[in-house]
DNA sequence: ATTAGTGGATAGTGACACTATCCGTAAACA
DNA sequence: TGTTTACGGATAGTGTCACTATCCACTAAT
């Protein structure tokens, strides 16, 4: 398969496949002369990840790198491989040692092992986690991590048929591929599945219209 | 309060504040003078959000602008000024009318009516969670709406806390506004939980018994 | 033999989110 | 009172990003 068939199978323009290349996201093809190279399903399944990616997860192409990275280092077991994809997924930790956040964050621990959750205990999902709930609180919701039991019932259940579909795939590469494009998406079915719910909620919680007085505006 | 005090108490710089006026991002202030203007608490509260948005959810400045002349339009109810807030997060959607996603929409549709939920037809995130599904079913995933319905219970949980904190607020706008803050702060929290939900079930999976240990690497 | 396509390198483009500078005016201070 | 500082408003510039276009020497296909 020659750089046109791979444009033409992936829906990616060849100026744009080039440019993957350069960049590293994309595996270099097998060179058969100085000028010619062949590329193979490997690649056409990689683009469709990077189409993913930016378009359900909105990434750049540097923090794709960072994530492809992690997807082809070839780690000890498949567990190591999966918790470096998701750590690689939330950005950065700013190191802004707050007090606030840090009790946060230990609360949010706390709960992970009364929950019999097994995380590493520097999983950036923690602090980010910590960070919203926050964020919610400087915006009058009054919530706790004890709040999610629910959220946290249910998460698990799509998280076990997520795992068991990424470990059935044929190889290594294909089972991260698999199990980051699941995590990207699922999540944003789940918030569209959410934004439902709310309008749901407050079609059934509205008053009837014109009572309702308030002031000007 | 002037414009470098409206600086301070936001930490947002006076030449971005003075951008965001230009873009229509925040209202202009009470002029005084040619070149004199004040501003209140409102201001604050609108740099704070247009904060949040772009933090945790990501937003451009073009969908923000989008997304605030919907909080800021006076509407008839409290909900319908939710629903168009609501619709106006989801990017638009593509008129490519493929079989397959309308067969999807209609099976969400279904299902919505089988919970009970009152949704507008059209709402955009029912179109999305539809695109959802079948990316899921072309990455391996052999996902139904109907494997969504503890997700389903669970956002609702949320949703009537959230709904009930935004119609606690004081004004029509601070409502609408932490309708708006809750909604993608919530997602943030819920999609980190799922993360730290995915790593759970996988550690717990992991054939491999010799030398994992938490806290390494 | 001609033509179209290839891998590789380099330069250019348009969108985006600010950022800097300038201007005439007004407030704050000495 | 004069002088300095800050203001609002307008315009131009900056750095980053994700491509996109062009060029080159070369090879494959016709």
């Amino acid at each position: 398969m020659k750089i046109s068939a791979l444009s033409q199978s992936s829906g990616v323009s060849v100026a744009t496949i080039k440019f993957y290349l350069r960049e590293g996201l994309v595996p270099a093809g097998r060179l058969t002369a100085t000028n010619q190279a062949e590329y193979d399903e490997q690649h056409v399944r990689r683009l469709r990840l990077i189409r993913a990616l930016k378009q359900v997860g909105g990434m750049s192409v540097a923090s794709m790198r960072g994530i492809l990275v992690e997807v082809d280092s070839d780690t000890v077991s498949l567990h190591d491989a999966f918790g470096s994809v998701m750590h690689a997924l939330d950005p950065p930790l700013s190191p802004d040692a707050d007090v606030e956040l840090l009790a946060e964050v230990d609360e949010v621990r706390a709960w992970l092992r009364r929950r019999s959750w097994d995380i590493m205990p520097e999983a950036p999902a923690i602090h980010r986690l910590a960070e919203a709930l926050l964020t919610l609180r400087s915006f009058d919701f009054h919530t706790r991590v004890t709040d999610f039991d629910s959220a946290a019932d249910s998460a698990e259940q799509v998280a076990e048929l997520e795992v068991a579909t990424a470990r059935f795939q044929p190889d290594r590469t294909a089972a991260v591929e698999t199990m980051l494009v699941g995590t990207l998406v699922y999540e944003r079915a789940l918030a569209e599945l959410r934004r439902l719910a709310l309008e749901a909620v407050s079609a059934r919680t509205e008053p009837v219209a014109p009572a309702r007085r308030r002031g000007r505006q």
